[in-house]
DNA sequence: GCTCCACTGAACCGATTCGTCTACTTAGTT
DNA sequence: AACTAAGTAGACGAATCGGTTCAGTGGAGC
């Protein structure tokens, strides 16, 4: 079954031209031509250009997501665990992918309506949710001070965001060193930590 | 001197349109007829499209830092200062305005370099700078505890748009209420206040 | 009254777009 | 060998784009 093969070429080209050029500046023709694959081909698996894109931007998502949510190494105390949360959060937002990712759902999303809920509901509230079950049980250990649990997680991510992802979006620099996101994590969680530890046991 | 009439009006429609259509999907044609211009006229004025669309930005960009700048009412207590600070950055990025510029400069920065630059340079630092001098003065009279200054109002600055700002990005969400701003400035506030506030002294 | 100048509205041009379609090739099956 | 299904390259039409041009209009200044 070679079908699914072309559809990976196409997805796979769609993907490279929509992410580098925009929705309006990948024609047809170029993506085609990105994918290795004749326009004729391109319709006979998508109806038009813009069910291609969505579909990208879905497949898109799902990774990311995924990305975000697999394989979370429980730590036994609370400060490292958010430091390793955090420096996976900003590594993943950080991404070339999630940043083009960004930058497309926010740029079309009045073009197209589906594209910036299912950017915040299948992508970020997902993650949010996650996160908020991880916070909520240490807040039961009283690891966490909180009665706000998702308006915590929001934090978390948003000072994740604090210091390259703007320079990124706006193109301003190519994606960061594995230091520069592990520092910049770093001081995210460490402004986390103090604001949502409990107060230390004076000695 | 009815020119510069004409100006602003081309430059009013030309916001309309493109904050509400993108780049590309702001035709010549709907600016000028959104302006009451002809194209004629347009083109009078500015050279090409695209200078025209930088035009806009650059306005658009003073107009932003020009709110955010603006009269800082000094408090007397640091807690109602970062308060007052943190409830005027989040009104600010959350206008109708702020976003539209936001999401417009993200999607255009790739196509004109120029415009993602500008959008850091003279909006965001500028922002930052002004804020970084206010922590300063701050920290040296040990109201704020902090080794990084700038990297303590990049904090503040995402902090003020963990709640609302990506929905109202991916329009999911028209312009919030002034009572959902003040809550998320506050808790932006809260959060940022508990991890740079010098430790109580007990008792 | 006459000139001057900005403006209008619409026609126009070349380029590019999406999506369709045709003519041809290739690979696999019977 | 014949048939089928899928892919290729490229032409095609209708539409739209940015930008230019042109005949006509209307008001301000002398």
């Amino acid at each position: 079954m070679l079908e699914n093969g072309k559809v990976q070429q196409i997805l796979d080209g769609a993907r490279a031209a929509f992410f580098e050029l925009g929705y309006e500046g990948a024609s047809v023709g170029e993506i085609a031509r990105r994918a290795g694959v004749s326009k004729g081909t391109l319709y006979n698996h998508f109806p038009d250009k813009a069910q291609l894109f969505e579909a990208i931007v879905r497949r898109e998502m799902q990774n990311f997501s995924d990305q975000v949510l697999s394989a979370w190494e429980p730590s036994q105390d609370v400060e490292s665990s958010v430091r390793g949360i955090a420096r996976r959060l900003t590594g993943v937002m950080c991404s070339p992918a999630a940043v083009s990712l960004y930058r497309l759902c926010a740029a079309e999303s009045l073009r197209f309506p589906n594209l910036g809920r299912a950017f915040i509901e299948r992508g970020v509230d997902v993650c949010r949710r996650r996160l908020g079950e991880l916070f909520a049980v240490a807040r039961s250990r009283g690891e966490l001070v909180t009665e706000d649990v998702d308006m915590a997680t929001l934090q978390l991510a948003a000072l994740c965001r604090a210091v390259v992802f703007d320079r990124l979006l706006m193109g301003l620099q190519d994606t960061p060193s594995q230091e520069d996101i592990d520092r910049s994590a770093d001081a995210a969680a460490a402004t986390f930590l103090k604001a949502y530890l409990p107060p230390a046991p004076r000695g």
